[in-house]
DNA sequence: AGCTACTCCTGGTAGC
DNA sequence: TGCTACCAGGAGTAGC
């Protein structure tokens, strides 16, 4: 699933291609995936358009469209579980699941495939009402060991579900959230707030390293769903510790990594690298 | 506040 | 081989 490190190598492989691009048609295979507005009212927005940034806030592409110098609207793009950007010659070979396409002027396309549908391309006039209510960038500033301390303190939910809530913290999904657990020690049953200041500081490294280490790596691609707009895979896939190993040792500890289920999602840890808080799971005295 | 369940989707795969 | 059933999951929403 694309998640932050997957986004940034998008955004970061797209923008060259799309900055100062005018986008001259668009073509619209699947009206869902403009969130809401029709396939004429979104063609009427963007032709025309310029491309004027592409950058990345959390899991979102997010584009600036000016007219005439003025910044006038953003395409704001979720490729949720199995979307991709790809920039293309006009006339070159169609995925089968194309579903927005953008025609610009120097001969490319950009296009939107999603094979599952459930990816997002929408035009926004404003996107701060979205993007102001995400949680920090985990690789910027606000995001150290005080914030996360004061943050984890106020919070009685466990860490997994607390950890994938982007507007806790942005940008990170269920391969990263287990990944970052195993590498702080943390069990993803923790309640927030009983986590210790050492811990919630070995986690705030521990995910800065690990998002790092995957966006250096060009994200994860372990099935036939991401690819980087080259039509790369990552190669993140080869580092996972526990994401996807239930069943298989602990290759720091050679303990049987656990697969258990929180909050509809899979959720893999080394029961011996990430022991149980004391007082869960036993009766109170 | 925070939990569960449900929805949106389709390709891949397990089981027969 | 061909069929059905089920699974994966990011985010939004509803209900408790």
């Amino acid at each position: 699933m694309p998640e932050l490190p997957e986004v940034e190598t998008v955004a970061r492989l797209v923008r060259p291609r799309l900055l100062g691009r005018t986008i001259r048609g668009v073509r619209v295979n699947w009206e869902r995936t403009l969130g809401g507005r029709s396939r004429a009212a979104f063609g009427r927005l963007v032709r025309g358009a310029r491309v004027a940034s592409v950058e990345r806030r959390a899991k979102y592409i997010v584009m600036e469209l000016e007219r005439a110098g003025d910044v006038v609207g953003f395409l704001l793009v979720h490729l949720r579980m199995t979307g991709r950007l790809h920039v293309d010659e006009q006339g070159s070979e169609r995925h089968a699941h194309t579903r927005v396409t953008c025609t610009l002027d120097d001969g490319h396309e950009l296009r939107f495939v999603d094979v599952r549908k459930f990816g997002r391309f929408e035009y926004h006039h404003e996107v701060g009402g979205i993007l102001d209510r995400l949680g920090p960038e985990p690789l910027e500033q606000g995001f150290d060991a005080e914030w996360l301390i004061g943050a984890l303190a106020k919070k009685k939910r466990v860490l997994k579900p607390l950890l994938l809530d982007q507007f806790f913290l942005a940008g990170l999904g269920n391969i990263y959230v287990d990944e970052s657990l195993h590498e702080a020690r943390l069990h993803p049953l923790t309640p927030a707030h009983r986590v210790s200041r050492a811990k919630a500081r070995a986690l705030v490294q521990a995910i800065r390293k690990i998002l790092r280490e995957a966006i250096e790596r060009e994200g994860s691609s372990f099935d036939t769903f991401y690819r980087t707009p080259e039509g790369q895979p990552g190669s993140y896939q080869h580092q996972f510790q526990v994401y996807g190993r239930g069943g298989q040792p602990c290759r720091t500890c050679s303990r049987t990594i656990s697969r258990i289920v929180v909050g509809q999602r899979g959720t893999h840890f080394c029961p011996r690298c990430q022991p149980k808080p004391r007082t869960f799971g036993q009766a109170p005295r």
